[in-house]
DNA sequence: GGGGGGATTCGG
DNA sequence: CGAATCCCCCCG
């Protein structure tokens, strides 16, 4: 039977767990370029955040292990999601070795499979470049639920993380992170936002040119 | 048990 | 710029 048969042919290779034990800012700037997919759907990382748990302020993990954070004290590679707003899922990328909390958030992806099922998902007709332009909006547009929380992103299962060759930026672009109230203190300042410069994707990204 | 605030998004 | 809208967590 043809090739193309059955399940689609995989975007990429697993990523090994090795790469994500290390601190959230090392990870970071390795997610960038990986591939996220939840079955058909399929993002490329292009802007992501670091948070430190118990040393930063800003993090989940900072006052200590609750049931919400669980995940972040689990092995690198497990999928941490909050839900927020009343109504918004967010994904992050554990890392740091198992009882360490640590985790890097995914706040935009290039999408690059099944842009229409990602759109009926979202409810709205936009533009490739927008439909994952947000840590909410790709949770929506891949289906990505509290439910998909504490999962092995480095195993087989509904959400993936693969690597189709494509490397990390040599120079991400470096921003202090999104959304954080001034209550985070000097937590506020650390440069923990990368992401793939001039991406149209990324958070504050240009939509016309001049 | 109460209440303030939130790693956001969309519309006005 | 403010509403939507639920959960979490600190405090009493």
């Amino acid at each position: 039977m043809p090739a193309s048969e059955g399940t689609a042919r995989p975007l990429g290779v697993t990523v090994s767990r090795e790469r994500l034990d290390g601190t959230p800012i090392e990870v970071a700037a390795q997610l960038l370029n990986l591939v996220l997919t939840t079955g058909e759907t399929a993002g490329r990382i292009v802007e992501v955040e670091a948070y430190a748990g118990a040393e930063d302020q800003a993090s989940h993990a900072f006052r200590g292990r609750t049931a919400r954070t669980e995940a972040m004290f689990g092995p690198p590679g497990l999928l941490y999601v909050y839900f927020t707003y009343g109504m918004h899922y967010c994904a992050n990328v554990v890392c740091w070795p198992e009882g360490v909390a640590g985790a890097v958030l995914i706040r935009a992806l290039e999408p690059l499979a099944d842009l229409d099922v990602m759109r009926e998902r979202r409810g709205r007709d936009e533009p490739a470049y927008r439909i994952c332009s947000g840590p909410a909006k790709l949770c929506q547009a891949l289906g990505i639920t509290r439910l998909d929380g504490g999962i092995d992103l480095l195993a087989d299962g509904k959400v993936r993380l693969l690597d189709d060759g494509v490397p990390p930026p040599e120079k991400p672009e470096k921003r202090p992170r999104i959304g954080l109230s001034a209550r985070v203190g000097s937590a506020r300042a650390l440069a923990w936002n990368l992401s793939v410069k001039d991406h149209l994707s990324v958070t504050g990204a240009k939509t016309r040119t001049g």
